[in-house]
DNA sequence: ATATGTGCAAATCTTTTGCAAATTC
DNA sequence: GAATTTGCAAAAGATTTGCACATAT
């Protein structure tokens, strides 16, 4: 496959202090919050690494009994609600998908081929897409992902190009 | 989960006449054509709709013996040789992704949670946003995969936007 | 009481892998 | 003949589901 390091990458998450705490919303929109749910909610805002349901239950498992099951209804629930975005990161690691919370600033990302580091990056350009696309189809967005796959600025440098896309 | 007409929904694709043929592609990279891959190609290449890989296999065996393996293997393979892109349109019918081939015309996907219908569109914005990111970061792109989830102009006029992404 | 949430185990769905046979160079 | 490709069967990985019990309204 792609020459990617796994014992070395990582995936780093923007955190934004400011934005309202992902169990307020929750509950705004008539949802119950259960102690689980509570927990489940507090694992995602606070990692500093994107997870993955067998991650995010791994890391509830330290503070209570908590079953997988409950995890992806939990998730499930939070897609739902429109409170967490789902990503797969170009798949630099497998299949599974990791979850963000939805925190107002937006911002997308780049995945190293080379490294498989996980850079979020925002531009202006990316709000006027979407605003442009919207208007254009008359399409009321709900969410936009963006997934950009390569060779970041050092990997670039030794690099080998020839092999794309995980 | 959302309100998807599975039955109704479908996943038409853009076809570019006049693009190079995969298997001549292929070839150029000195990977061996054999007749499963020649096959695979030219389904993919002839669909009317994003094909994920049950439905290549599926469309494969209309035509020859063939296995589930072979199928993976050769798909690994071309997204290897960067002739495929991968998609997940969303997640609006399940876990799969779907395979298209990269025609160089750089569309995106506008995925409506209403009516399930997949739209492939472009935009020169979208290469700007690119474009600017790789210089911005110094990052070289090898793919961009941009996915939009929200209501059609139809399913917007009817709609209940309550719920969110897949 | 009634509805909702959870754990557990099993099932399902998608993808990957080891290996022997077949194919190609 | 050596290297690559394939089918088959089994394994692995990720997610979902039925059901009984627990919890909340």
């Amino acid at each position: 496959m792609v020459s990617v390091n796994a014992t070395q990458a990582h995936y780093p998450r923007t955190r934004n202090a400011t934005r309202e705490r992902l169990s307020e919303r929750l509950a705004a929109r008539g949802v119950r919050l259960t102690p689980r749910r509570r927990a489940l909610l507090e694992i995602l805002e606070e990692a500093n690494r994107h997870l993955d349901a067998a991650g995010l239950l791994a890391a509830a498992k330290q503070r209570m009994r908590i079953d997988r099951a409950t995890v992806y209804r939990t998730l499930d629930l939070l897609k739902k609600e429109g409170l967490v975005d789902e990503l797969d990161l170009m798949h630099l690691r497998g299949e599974m998908h990791y979850y963000e919370p939805r925190t107002g600033d937006e911002h997308f990302h780049l995945a190293c081929f080379g490294c498989g580091r996980i850079e979020e990056i925002s531009t202006p350009l990316f709000e006027q897409l979407k605003l442009s696309v919207g208007r254009q189809k008359g399409f009321a967005i709900q969410t936009a992902r963006l997934e950009i796959g390569g060779y970041c600025s050092d990997c670039a440098a030794k690099a080998n190009h020839q092999s794309h896309a995980p």
